[in-house]
DNA sequence: CCTTACAGCTACAACGTTTTCGTGTTGATA
DNA sequence: TATCAACACGAAAACGTTGTAGCTGTAAGG
């Protein structure tokens, strides 16, 4: 076993002053070419490679992206976390991952867990909990020490930073409009309770789109599921609500916000002897892999979930790299959307 | 904006020296009563925390994992991580995440970005480039400097380190004999090229299935994608073979070594008219959310990811917090397997 | 022969900690 | 009164770097 080699190492071993060779290596024209030919051989030879803990201590920047997610068993997270690794890899940056499990309490440690100094910065997206509780003081309170960050997808209003979402609201009303061209009179959403942001929007698109065609809205049809945790593991609960939901409306066109309620309203569906898209037309929000290989593939809004990452990877290294940081104005991204045309509707789009 | 105070404000503002404060802090008993009184009230008015980075320095120890694996859009990878990262957190680690998208370049650029004081140890599933390659020098290497290192899933047995695997074999034979009394009488395999170990020997475990059941082995059941990279990308190159595959062989059983090739199968079966599990048994390995939310909900293996990573992290914890760390023999752990029946198979088994 | 210039190198401080080893004061004991 | 332990604290080194300032010797210029 061969320990890394340091500079002191280097130094004692070539009979030469530490200084010489930190500076040999990085070709300061102080030191004499001979003695950077030694240096460099040796260097080379024993595989030298400089300590990144002793660089950030020095240079007080780590280099390193905290994200902090939901929960990573999720596909748009996961496609996130992809666009985020691809741009921060391409700047040199590292992504150390912190999973919340949608917890205040484990939002907050990771949070405080990172922020004293392994980090640069922070890219998160805010746990159902939180979102509930109205406490982000742990996300003040991390801004206010200078340690910038970005929110991507689930935001929060009242933080002042930079942000990466999608037009939710336009983005459903775009989608529930594809249900009515496709033919459906009596549409429906399963959303989730109004303090996760994103469920609020596009319950809000729906009920817009609605309007805009002079349909009466009907509190009824419109199912707010409530998922504080991980949803995956409550599915039962899931297709309960659900299943009385079908019992209580009867529509012919269902719009969720997020894959998992649709495909589980599919299955439900199919149960109650529906079929889709003839009986029961269908539009997902977030395009993953469960709509790609749902029977039948699930007509889905595309949030282009790597496009996000990079763009919130992008902001955040240009915030840390900007010297005059400060007086940058915080941006907030909108990232299009698609919708991407399968099964589960009638009306196909004729363009891509 | 208020900065993040150090121990050297902290003694300047209250006038003693730097080590006063440290002591203090950690309420050691050389420094009175009234100081440690006072030092820590202003600590946590001001919200001291230890630099990190610092410590790190100091003790030649960061507190963080790195995992490096192939794709992270994966729900097998991504419970995996959530395994280690609930270890990991638990025991005070952090874990950076490093994606090598099966490319072997990346996944020496990974290693090494990381191997240069960042990180205590990696948690480590090989790409298959890599595995094609048979190139191995990057982990012998970092292994050599002393950064311990654990394979899960796709390991490699030439490398000596610690390993969390599933017994490949016995289960994929368990699948196939489940097949076998399930009634099939021809039974296929879709499996990947030899070099990805799982792939292989699931393969075997399908043959040794069929020998032990003194079923003759056809060399054209068995059918072995070529899929180097990542194979979301790639569903039409894959449905393609299967097609094929489907239109020489006339299976009415069918073990696919993931849930992708499983679910692929599926559809194109569906497309050929063949009713499941009717016409077609169908098996898939690695539980994901594909099998659970398919049409009809696939019968699969699961690996227990979760605990995969659960074990992974504990077995280079363990190794890292041991002193003589040396000497410890290297372990490998074997994690059950379980087949969830769903509905893609005829016999369900009825212990749960 | 004395400056001056420059090349080529070294010393030192700093980043924020912890820890070891002082050091001075106090009060008790011989 | 001299000695000593206990107490409360400070100085300094160390982790691995880098950058600035300083040092040394040689050669050129006056």
């Amino acid at each position: 076993m061969k320990q890394k080699p340091t500079l002191k190492v280097i130094a004692k071993e070539l009979d030469v002053s530490v200084s010489t060779v930190s500076k040999a290596l990085r070709d300061s024209k102080e030191i004499g070419e001979e003695t950077k030919r030694k240096v460099k051989a040796f260097a080379k030879l024993y595989n030298y490679r400089p300590n990144n803990i002793a660089l950030s201590l020095k240079n007080k920047k780590t280099k390193t992206l905290g994200v902090i997610i939901p929960e990573i068993v999720h596909h748009f997270f996961t496609t996130v976390i992809s666009g985020i690794e691809h741009y921060a890899n391409d700047k040199g940056y590292n992504v150390i991952v912190g999973l919340s499990n949608e917890s205040f309490k484990k939002e907050v440690i990771n949070l405080e867990m990172l922020a004293n100094g392994s980090i640069d910065g922070f890219i998160i997206s805010v746990a159902k909990e939180t979102l509930s509780f109205k406490d982000f003081h742990h996300l003040s309170e991390t801004i206010d020490q200078g340690i910038p960050i970005v929110m991507f997808d689930r935001v929060i209003d009242d933080i002042e930073c930079d942000k990466v979402i999608v037009d939710d609201v336009k983005t459903s009303a775009k989608a529930v409009q594809k249900l009515i061209d496709g033919g459906c009179k009596n549409i429906g959403i399963i959303s989730t309770k109004d303090y996760v942001s994103v469920g609020r929007l596009r319950t809000e698109g729906y009920k817009n789109a609605l309007n805009a065609n002079h349909i009466e809205i009907q509190k009824s049809r419109i199912l707010k599921i409530d998922d504080k945790f991980n949803s995956d593991d409550n599915i039962e609960f899931l297709e309960e609500q659900i299943y009385t939901y079908f019992e209580e409306n009867e529509v012919d066109g269902l719009f969720a916000v997020n894959e998992l309620y649709a495909i589980t309203a599919m299955k439900v569906a199919r149960q109650k002897g529906l079929t889709i898209p003839d009986d029961l037309q269908v539009i997902g929000f977030t395009d993953g892999v469960l709509s790609k290989h749902a029977f039948p593939p699930l007509t889905t809004i595309s949030q282009h979930g790597f496009e996000m990452g990079e763009e919130s990877a992008k902001l955040l290294i240009d915030r840390l790299e900007n010297p005059n940081e400060d007086e940058e104005p915080f941006k907030t991204i909108v990232v299009k959307t698609d919708i991407i045309d399968r099964e589960t509707t009638k009306l196909h789009n004729p363009k891509k």
